[in-house]
Formats: C-alpha cells, structure tokens, sequence
DNA sequence: TTTTGAAAGTGGTCTGACCACTAATCTTTC
DNA sequence: GAAAGATTAGTGGTCAGACCACTTTCAAAA
C-alpha cells in the first residue's frame, strides 16, 4: 500500500501552524531547520513543501533572511491557471474582447460608485497634459479604481499574453478624446464613457496606432 | 546579488521537454535521475520542481513505477485556490462580481450579433418547460453562445472557485423571467435582457434560493 | 564614535546512502 | 512446456551531512 506522502502533510500543518499561530503577511516563518526538527522530518522534505507553497506565491523565501508569509495580492494561482487556459484557446481575437469586457465593466462599476467623485480624476487630467504619460497607466487606473481586485488580475495577465495594445505614449490627439472619457466618468454617464473608450481603443487595435504614431 | 532559483528553471524546462517531444497526458517523464543528469543538477533540485508540479496536479508520481504526466482534469488549481484564498470574503465577492462581468458582456455580444436569430432560441424554451432544466445550463448556453471561448473558460472556472450560485433546476416560478430574457435577446434588446438576467442571479446569490426552494 | 570584520544563522544545492515499492526476468517446480 | 515463486534492476521517498552564498548582528579595532 502507498503510503501517503509526507511533503503533503508538511504543506497542511504549514498551513494549520499559520493559522493557529496567527501568522500574517510579512511575518516570517520558523526556518527550515527548525521545521524539520519540530515536525521531525528531513530537512529535504520540508523544502519539498515549502518550494510548493512557493510556487504558488503563498511564501517567500531570501536567502540569508529566511522564509516569509507571501502579501496575498502576489499569490500566483491565477497566473498559474491561465498558462494553462490560454494554452488551447489563445486566439488573439479572444483576449483582447474578454480584455474590452473588463474595460467596461471597469468603467461600469466606476460609474455606478462613489470612485466617480474622488479627486483622482482631476490629477488624472493634469498629468495627461504633461508629458510621457504612457497610455496604459491610463486604463490601468480605471481597472485598479474599479475596485474588483480579480478582475484587474485577470486583466494584467490578458494584457502580457495577447500584445498589449496599449503601448506607447499618449499623443497630443488622442487627449481629447480621454478627457472626454474622464469628464463622463465623473458626470456618472457610463454610455458615454464606453462609447469614447471604445472609440479610442478600437482605434489603437485595427489601426495599429497608424493613426496616431 | 540573489540568483535565480534553479528549481523554477527547472520548472519551465519540464514543460518545454514536455511540449517539445510531445509527451502526452499518461505518458511518463524520465525518472528523478535521469533528469538530474540530463540537467546537470542534483537530484533534490529536481524533486523540488517536481513536488511543486505535483501539488498543482499537473504530474503523477507512483512509487516503483515512475513519474506521469496528469491527466489535465485531475489539475487541482482550483482546488488550491478554494483552500488558500476562500477566507477571504472580499475575494469570493470578487468572483461573483467577475463571473457577472463576463454573463452580461456575453448577453451583449449575442444581441449584437446574428447570433440572437438563431432557432436555438425557440428550442431552449421548450427545454424550459420540460422537466430537470438545470439553472447552470441555461447560463452556460448564453456563454458558449457568446463565441468567446477564453471568457466561457473564465467562467467556467470561476463558477468552481466561487460555489456555483446556479446549482439546482429551475423552479416553475423562475420560468416567466428566464423566458422574458429569451424574448429580450431575440429582440436584441440587450438592455432588458441584462436587467432580467441580474434581477435572476441576484435572487439566487443573495437570497440563497430561498424564494425559489 | 565610527568602521570593520568575524561569527552565527539562513536558504540553495549536491552527494550518497538507505527504504519501500513495482515490474521484468530468471529459476524452480510441477 | 507451463505455472509458481524468487531474484534483480529501476523507481520514487526520505534522511543526514556537507558545502556555498548571503544577511544580520555585534564585538573589537580604529
């Protein structure tokens, strides 16, 4: 009969001891060493479970330092599962419709919040007519004031995997169309937002920014 | 400066070796020491890599026998991300919230497109006057409708993850709105379809079924 | 007081040794 | 010759000990 494996234990009284003790994120863990002799195991073993929670973003470890409870935003397990989703369906077509479907529903939920009326949006403005303001910082502030911490996971990763289209600077002709975007924002006019989002990142997708390079 | 960890690198070379002489799922993947050789490190730095595999239930090791390549339904990511990340509540609203981004992104993309003239449309409301019409199908014929594959994936993921809200069969009192959707979407008028649709799932999530149980 | 450097502790890696188990092979027995 | 049993090679599971690279600490030297 197959015994069952010890690293596994180690992986769930990893877990029980962190909760028992209340371990947050940042402490640091007992070190390997000590592991191994409290739950009376091989030193090998305990790596074995530890480079698995690693892996998986639920610990970090430095050498010299030690090993610490992993902040929960670097947990990895979406990353994880989506080198796997995307690897049948990867149709470039489809990544950038499900990255436009967070966009607006960003938008959406911006619209529908109180995130409408902060005073994010007039610096917004102001850096937009300074110069270098990369046109992905943009978006990305809209999917992070969306409040919806998965979906702008989910969002980051569409970005890597299908060409992110929002490369490059903002050019002095697009600025009106994003201050456009910002000033229904804040007028909680979620149609008009998305029209003119759309109308801008349609146009950074076909044209290739042809438009605007 | 910290170097790279050998063992992640030994991570993305398995799956390389396993793409490029493409072993498939069942198939066995050479022993600990052949690989240690092969790569030319020890073998505990193998075994850190594959324990780490193993525990994302992307591989099978069998004692006496050899290491295989998993059979991708036995992958447990999902699982993991129930067991470590589940406490969080913000997180499981997250979920929901993310799997109804993509339910009325793909409501949306069927009343745009030819797809709302489809006579599946006519047959569905005839399965709904049958018997045993579980919820989950009638939600997941609106996502494979869609034609966006990457978002039904998504989907169908989340739906593990965050404890599907459309578990059960529809109750003869959900009949008049599910109906109401259909006629919506026929008419393409995505705006009362999504309303119909959120006023539906948000009794099932909120209210926890117990109006239609 | 500041600087330096030695020491202790930590993770990263390798080696070699067992153990438990499986499967193929060989040997014995009928 | 065929079936049953014993042997053996190969595999993963685990352990102990040894280095290395790195960080922190703290006492000694300037």
């Amino acid at each position: 009969m197959n015994q069952p494996k010890r690293y596994l234990n180690i992986v769930s009284e990893m877990r029980d001891m962190i909760r028992e003790q209340n371990i947050r994120p940042g402490d640091r863990i007992p070190s390997e060493r000590e592991l191994a002799e409290k739950l009376a195991v091989g030193r090998s073993t305990i790596r074995e479970a530890l480079r698995s929670l690693e892996l998986l973003g639920l610990i970090e470890t430095r050498r010299g330092e030690g090993t610490f409870l992993a902040d929960p935003r670097k947990h990895r397990l979406v990353e994880l599962l989506a080198t796997f989703i995307l690897q049948d369906t990867k149709t470039l077509e489809d990544v950038r419709e499900t990255m436009c479907i967070h966009e607006t529903a960003a938008i959406q939920a911006i619209c529908a919040s109180d995130a409408s009326k902060l005073p994010v949006w007039e610096s917004l403005r102001e850096r937009l007519d300074g110069h270098e303001f990369i046109r992905e910082d943009f978006v990305r502030e809209l999917m992070v004031l969306s409040g919806n911490r998965l979906s702008l996971k989910i969002w980051f990763l569409l970005k890597q995997y299908g060409g992110n289209p929002y490369d490059g600077e903002v050019m002095p002709e697009e600025r009106p169309l994003l201050k456009n975007i910002l000033h229904a924002i804040e007028q909680q006019d979620a149609e008009t937002a998305i029209r003119d989002f759309k109308a801008w990142s349609s146009v950074l997708i076909k044209g290739e920014n042809a438009q605007w390079q």
